[in-house]
DNA sequence: AAGCTTACATACCGGTCGGTATGCCCGTCA
DNA sequence: TGACGGGCATACCGACCGGTATGTAAGCTT
């Protein structure tokens, strides 16, 4: 296993493994042991526990942008890119019961504030995603698919909410139909997308988002 | 200390604990610390953290119940109703940055699903405040504020979905301004409220809600 | 080939975790 | 007044935690 190899075993397992539980009852131990690497390794190339989730963050981020800039692809209509993205929601975490909620966030919620760069890190990640959903909402209202124009910046922060909160109900109950059905239906109400556009799009991003990969 | 003072103490004081920060970081010797006991009358009471846990859950509602009848009383008006709930939970959540989140679920997705009555615990959270949304909304409809009917049940359930999310942001971004703009914005959205209705309506709740006890 | 660096492996550290065993104190009731 | 049991307090347990100290084998440099 050649120098970079290692390093992104160890990243790769960690994201998996935070993923499927926690943070916090994930431990360096275990992380090591999933990677088939030593805990000399694991300090060889991280400073501590926190820092690895740092650079998880960062390389999570890297992983999924590909899927996200296909998503968002200006060849696709403005309509095609929110069914992507409903579509590659329900893939990435409710294909399966063992996801659930966003890992990053109920991680970052177990850290604990006092950890500068943690939060850096997590803030950094919701405002990706935040800017992702602001480009949606302006192509969208430039299409005329809105009702209304409002504080677009806004709108891209409630939808972040609303998706956020949706994963984190997909923890306690997963039950995917219920998701399937509140998902879009959420989403078209906080968009205020015209009626007669709901669900009239059909997804143009059939490919395999990349972020499968980290599951066990 | 009564018998039923020292339980107490033991709940309120876990409740602020992992309130301020999290279930798993909050460790049982602290919580006894915190609340002036020892280890061997934490466990007489309790046979387990995951135990407390339920109980608090629990007893957390039974605290706010009062608050929450208050706030959904049939007195009030239906948008009323709705100012009332918005403030209760910038009054609960966010009056300052020490709170973020609900902690209920931020525990929840520490403790893991594995263990039955914890998952168990916050499903009957999730639900009974569904529950309540779906009363508000129905008050709504009967009494015209809102653009048109669906799928109540739904409606109830993307409220709850948008308030945890809105919540879990506050933790990461504690900028409450940002926070007081979007939770109303998101709420009037996704219930459908006719735009002549918005913000038209002026607490009627004004009683510091019980839970604020719980914090430090 | 000598010397140095990288990339690990192994063994182990102090500390903390949730949980338990045991016994004392004190109110209750015979 | 003495036996008894609920309501604790104290002392302690083994497991496990994140992190470190030290060793070493392989490669690169000179």
């Amino acid at each position: 296993m050649s120098v970079v190899e290692t390093k992104e075993k160890l990243l790769e397992t960690a994201l998996a493994l935070i993923w499927q539980s926690n943070y916090s009852v994930v431990g360096v131990n275990e992380i090591c042991k999933q990677a088939g690497v030593t805990k000399g390794a694991f300090y060889h190339h991280f400073e501590s526990k926190a820092s690895l989730f740092c650079e998880a963050t960062a390389y999570y981020w890297q992983v999924i942008k590909k899927d996200l800039d296909n998503i968002f692809s200006p060849v696709n209509s403005p309509l095609e890119q929110l069914e992507n993205l409903i579509q590659f929601l329900f893939r990435s975490k409710l294909s399966d019961n063992t996801v659930r909620g966003c890992p990053f966030f109920n991680a970052g919620a177990q850290i604990g504030t006092d950890d500068e760069k943690v939060l850096e890190a997590l803030k950094n990640l919701s405002q990706t995603a935040i800017t992702y959903n602001l480009a949606l909402i302006k192509a969208l209202d430039a299409g005329g698919y809105l009702e209304r124009s409002g504080d677009m910046e806004q709108q891209a922060r409630l939808v972040y909410h609303y998706i956020h909160g949706v994963m984190s109900y997909a923890y306690v109950q997963p039950d995917i139909n219920t998701i399937k059905k509140d998902l879009p239906e959420g989403l078209y109400r906080l968009l205020g997308v015209k009626r007669d556009y709901w669900f009239s799009a059909s997804p143009t991003w059939e490919a395999e988002p990349a972020i499968l990969k980290h599951q066990a």
